[in-house]
DNA sequence: TCTCGAGTTGACCGATCGGTCATGTGCGTC
DNA sequence: GACGCACATGACCGATCGGTCAACTCGAGA
């Protein structure tokens, strides 16, 4: 009910979560994050124990909200399964079209960006963003379950194994077009995609428009507020 | 040439190469690579003009060697052409096998890690790796191309479209390898290849660890054991 | 013999890193 | 009104960062 409610330790959270993705761990330091979020050393430190505390919620937080997106955005149940996946990605290449549109680069995946960088070096943050990806698996799992069931798909495809290879594609995607930087790279994309769920390429026939996932002002119908408890 | 020359920059080279790789760009800097390569700082700016020029060189090096570590290993042609792809996915297993049992993580792609890592903040290096994932696209091309001449691939084939797939699943592989550090993760890999390919699942049988018998052109592939190996 | 320059050595630099801390302030409660 | 507490504020810390520099070694060429 405060008109200026403190959300000092959410825009502390989303800073971090938007700097990171835009440059690196590394590259941005607590002193930056402050700046640009800003909130004192002092305060930072009291809503977070270390600068690796709040990657961790930040993970965390990924992790925790990352199915309901998925489920409320591409994967929303509007449309048959093999379209939500065409969607999803559809959405992505659309995403790197903005990238470089704004910035003339390419941010690749927050998550994959953070494990290519620190799952080596700290164990606990390789362990969180393997949970996210465990979740994006989950759920692409269970949408060719669907396409299975209804049909789309062939009743042999196995779907654990085949959202595993289209989350590794993803993933691989995310990075070459972060190192080419050129969305003409990106044709041929959907190929990829048709080839490993056995399709036809044609049977992923292009999402009319870019989807409204992204203007989604509106509270979702589950009715937890923001707040990035851990 | 030089009969004993101190290798110092070469040691520096490989130093950096082989700690940027465990671990990251940003985690190991000058002072820390000069201990481990035994060189004084001051050596080292006398070979390098800075951190970053140190990078450079180390992706230029990739860039330039790795065709022909390509061509002399994996991508030998002692073997049909599909053959070779199977055998260097199998070498990427087997490495990824090697990380976890040496250090208990994988280290993912040194190429890869590094773009995830600094695509965005050096322009330079975000270029410099674009060409080594370029090389790989190439030599994956032109592999693929011979599979289409000599049959094991369809005739209506997209080598240079189906390169760039593979390779962007091989980036996720290792993105995903690296955040799950579970090998186990890994089977299921040859089936998204085979997908890719066009091919069915047990045209890629893994090929044996080293180079084998020779000119086996018209041999169709036949069932290997599956992976007993540990 | 002398010079010269590639390479070595380690002290040193300012900036920035992640993190600490004493103090201040506003608010809810008794 | 006084106390407690969540949070704000910014000076401050030692360590480390990438990088500089002057002095030194030493072998090849004149």
């Amino acid at each position: 009910m405060n008109p200026p409610p403190p959300d000092t330790r959410e825009r502390i959270l989303r800073t971090a979560a938007e700097a990171w993705h835009a440059q690196s761990y590394d590259g941005v330091g607590v002193a930056e994050l402050c700046r640009r979020a800003q909130v004192h050393k002092g305060s930072f430190f009291h809503f977070f124990a270390s600068k690796e505390d709040l990657l961790l919620a930040v993970l965390d937080r990924h992790a925790h909200e990352i199915r309901s997106w998925l489920d409320a955005g591409p994967f929303c149940p509007d449309v048959p399964p093999l379209q939500r996946v065409a969607r999803f990605f559809a959405g992505m290449a659309e995403q790197a079209r903005q990238d470089i549109a704004a910035t003339g680069a390419m941010r690749g995946c927050p998550i994959g960006n953070v494990s290519s960088e620190l799952a080596t070096r700290i164990p606990a943050v390789r362990a969180a963003t393997a949970r996210v990806f465990a979740v994006m698996e989950e759920v692409f799992a269970q949408t060719l379950r669907e396409g299975v069931a209804v049909g789309e798909l062939a009743p042999d495809l196995d779907p654990d194994i085949t959202a595993r290879a289209l989350l590794a594609y993803m993933q691989g995607l995310a990075v070459l077009g972060k190192a080419f930087a050129d969305v003409n790279r990106l044709d041929g994309l959907q190929r990829g995609i048709a080839a490993l769920l056995g399709v036809p390429a044609h049977a992923l026939h292009p999402p009319a428009t870019h989807a409204q996932t992204k203007d989604q002002r509106d509270r979702p119908p589950r009715a937890t507020p923001p707040r990035g408890d851990d």
